[in-house]
DNA sequence: TAATATATATCTAGTAGTAGATAGTTGTTA
DNA sequence: TAACAACTATCTACTACTAGATATATATTA
């Protein structure tokens, strides 16, 4: 995947070389989404990134300026694969099935949740700007799912009573229910089977 | 409600006396709720209780002991709670609709979400003893929806289609993905809305 | 071209403050 | 008196964050 927007921070440093902001991101995110926003410190990046802790914060002045950007760049990757999905002209269900399928193969293979879940379930403790990116993440999620159903709809495979924008977020929110209570009891299937439940009751 | 069953710790010190034990364990609770588990120190407690954070100690001699016990004390509230709703002589449909009621009151009530989703989603900062606590609190729900879901089917209120050992932890997680959401969205309704999409899709 | 200036990205060394945890002491209660 | 439940005082380790120096690369100017 491309790196195409570190400049969606409100703060000031630009970084006209994005490539060492760009692996601290990607560190961030990986400990955010497995130990969460109070759960890692900047010398946890460091060392894995191979700098010292002082050096983030050139890049990242605060903690937050770094998880805004994480969320940030989290988001931005997260629409890009949808909108890939969204042109290899699938059905409506097969749409919602490979959108499960995210979640449960990022699950699978890095035994990670979604980092906007683990921050919205950490939401007291955290600064507005991060609060914001979070919530703009599930409006962009629900958005999605909500056209997806609709095309179902329109394709005749979705049942027509089902509302499409009340509907989609109840999806949204049972993947990522079931993907952290999935790693908490160590089965991916835990993740599968909800995504099939909910698809099999909206089918026609 | 009542205090039962604060021995449940597979730590050395009983404590005799527990009325001091517990109000510890309330408000770790309360702060894991808002702001998780690494979000919170024991002078956090301290200073709300009244006493000095080294005193805490005496109660719960780490940090991980005293979340086994706030845990345990959650799932075996919750367990109550849930007793009581089997009690009331309602329909399948109602008891559902009375478990959703749980979490949208705790949430409006108190702005927290549940302490096993929170917990959950910092799965990989937790001790195992925290995690075995965790995964028993997902079980014990999966068991008495699953029980609701079957109930409302002998009453023919529920599709006979519907597999309710599958759907149980679906309806479960949703509910836990949806609370978290809602709380990081500001509406209680996100939740409700979601606990309604649900249930009016296995109904009859 | 050579000298100068600026910008980038890191470092070392340090700040004040907080984390969980411990030892030993004191008052209180059965 | 003995158990209990708090205390004071302290420890080590770590937290986010800052100041100032340095090396290197890129522009700008004499």
């Amino acid at each position: 995947m491309q790196f195409e927007n570190a400049m969606t921070q409100t703060t000031s440093k630009p970084s006209q070389h994005p490539a060492r902001a760009q692996e601290i991101i990607a560190v961030a995110q990986s400990l955010i989404q497995s130990r969460g926003y109070n759960g890692f410190s900047f010398r946890d990046i460091a060392d894995t990134v191979g700098i010292k802790s002082a050096s983030i914060h050139y890049h990242f002045p605060t903690k937050s300026d770094l998880a805004v950007a994480a969320a940030a760049d989290y988001r931005a990757k997260f629409l890009e694969i949808l909108a890939d999905i969204a042109t290899q002209n699938l059905t409506g269900v097969r749409e919602l099935q490979a959108y499960a399928g995210v979640f449960e193969i990022t699950l699978e293979r890095s035994g990670n949740v979604c980092l906007c879940g683990v921050l919205a379930s950490e939401f007291e403790s955290l600064t507005d700007d991060v609060r914001g990116e979070v919530d703009r993440f599930f409006k962009d999620q629900s958005v999605w799912v909500a056209r997806a159903i609709r095309k179902g709809q329109a394709d005749g495979e979705i049942q027509s009573t089902i509302d499409a924008e009340a509907f989609a977020p109840a999806y949204v929110s049972g993947l990522e229910g079931a993907m952290i209570i999935a790693r908490s009891t160590q089965s991916v299937d835990h993740l599968r089977s909800a995504a099939n439940q909910y698809l099999n009751l909206i089918k026609v």
